[in-house]
DNA sequence: TGGTCGTATCGAACTTTCCCGATACGAACG
DNA sequence: CGTTCGTATCGGGAAAGTTCGATACGACCA
């Protein structure tokens, strides 16, 4: 990981940089936490399907339980159980188990902020 | 995709709802957009990888280009260089090229509210 | 107690993503 | 020109994610 060519490029922004005020230790500031990074990469993982965008979407108005979301997507049970999992262990989704039914809802409103601005990045098209 | 175990869950549901106002159609009101989970779908994954949220956080306070990039990531020049080109085809980020350089910087405010969001979402401690 | 129903997990094939050395390319400079 | 430097792309092996049938488990009911 720390190789040969980084050591290289710092040195060349050394020399870019000579008697400036700023220099490579400006970049060191720039690193974020480790912690907060972890957070965002978990959420956005969990984000980034296809079949959990669209299970989220659905339960923008209101919780639904897993055999519900199953007709929703047009898949079979394992499958949305599998996905229900990735999102209840990123924190997106809370349950409510009733009989013999788990009922799945959006655990924060954060979630509806993501999918909306998410929603209207304008992405090239290619 | 589209099997037996569906449709049996699908006359479940209409056992159930019986003579209920909803139905199994309700369910498909739930459907989003193709188009709109598309586009979440590729900005999230842009979003969803430790080194990609890393180069964001390091481009909040202005462009950088990518050869400090390299040093605030602490990876081979390669492997920078495909995470921006990752970066670029969601729309997260643009690039102005100057000479040799080419300059990145974040596209458009909605990134960052993306970053903040995400930061904050409260994940479980397994 | 046996059976059914909704859900969760396992396992294994399959797909996608990631990493990074090697290589290519264009700009600057001698 | 040839060389150097910053950057982009390629190739392919490793790692992670996805899919889904089979199976397990708990709740309910007869």
């Amino acid at each position: 990981m720390t190789d040969e060519t980084l050591e290289e490029a710092c040195r060349a922004l050394e020399q870019q940089y000579d008697a400036e005020s700023d220099s490579v230790e400006g970049l060191e500031e720039r690193r974020p936490a480790d912690e907060t990074v972890t957070t965002q990469e978990t959420v956005f993982g969990a984000l980034a399907n296809d079949h959990r965008v669209r299970i989220l979407e659905a339960l923008r108005d209101g919780e639904l339980c897993a055999c519900e979301l199953q007709v929703v997507l047009e898949a079979p049970q394992s499958t949305v159980a599998t996905h229900l999992r990735t999102l209840r262990d990123a924190g997106l989704v809370k349950t409510r188990k009733k009989g013999k039914w788990t009922y799945y809802r959006i655990a924060d409103t954060a979630v509806f902020e993501l999918l909306d601005v998410a929603a209207v990045v304008e992405t090239p098209t290619e």
